[in-house]
DNA sequence: AAACTATTTGGTTATTTTGCCAACTAAGCA
DNA sequence: TGCTTAGTTGGCAAAATAACCAAATAGTTT
């Protein structure tokens, strides 16, 4: 594997990355609904806002999310909606899993 | 949040925590094209087999390829192909990712 | 059965990720 | 100006990941 490819699965993995946590599912799944700040975010998740802050920051970082500060408050929403197509794919897995797991303990 | 909820973003996590890796994003890859047997990846990955068979493990172990043993070699294929759909939106954020890193130095 | 090949697993170490508290910054209000 | 609220950042400890080597396992060949 050369440099070049190489590179281009490390920036791919940076992404999803920013994904592979259940927190931060979550919050792509509200910000899909529609934009919130983080005091919301906070109340929903029952964090620490500090902890909530971070993975709103590795969000943006990633540029799966960005935000906009009004008055006192930072509003997020969900900039890639693609995302959320996969999350079907992941549901299927599951599923598959669920299926897998069921015939196993029958046999 | 409350249990069932987060059970089900834990799950979901852990599935896309399987990909969360570029070696494991790379195997995806060739696996979508056609199985494979551990030692050839290994040849194309350049690592430790040992490395390569516990990122396998991973992989197999959330549902997202299925391996069969014939002789001496373990074939692994992919059992998700939706999965590739995702890849296409992951390049649509590191093109935008891109965009907006050209338009901040232009600036 | 002994030697050989392909893969997995145990054990160790280094690195990364996560979560909290405390301290700080920025904006609005008294 | 000083107080309050919303959010971010520094620092630290605990937990999870990743890579390698060595040893074990399973199937093949001689």
């Amino acid at each position: 594997m050369n440099e070049k490819t190489k590179k281009r699965y490390e920036a791919r993995a940076h992404i999803i990355k920013a994904l592979a946590h259940p927190t931060r599912l979550f919050i792509i799944d509200e910000l899909a609904k529609r934009e919130r700040c983080v005091c919301e975010l906070r109340d929903m998740i029952g964090a620490d806002v500090s902890t909530v802050s971070r993975h709103l920051t590795v969000l943006r970082e990633a540029g799966v999310v960005e935000d906009e500060k009004r008055g006192l408050q930072v509003w997020y929403r969900l900039k890639v909606p693609c995302i959320l197509n996969f999350f079907g794919c992941v549901e299927d897995v599951l599923k598959a899993n669920a299926r897998q797991m069921a015939a196993a303990i029958r046999r």
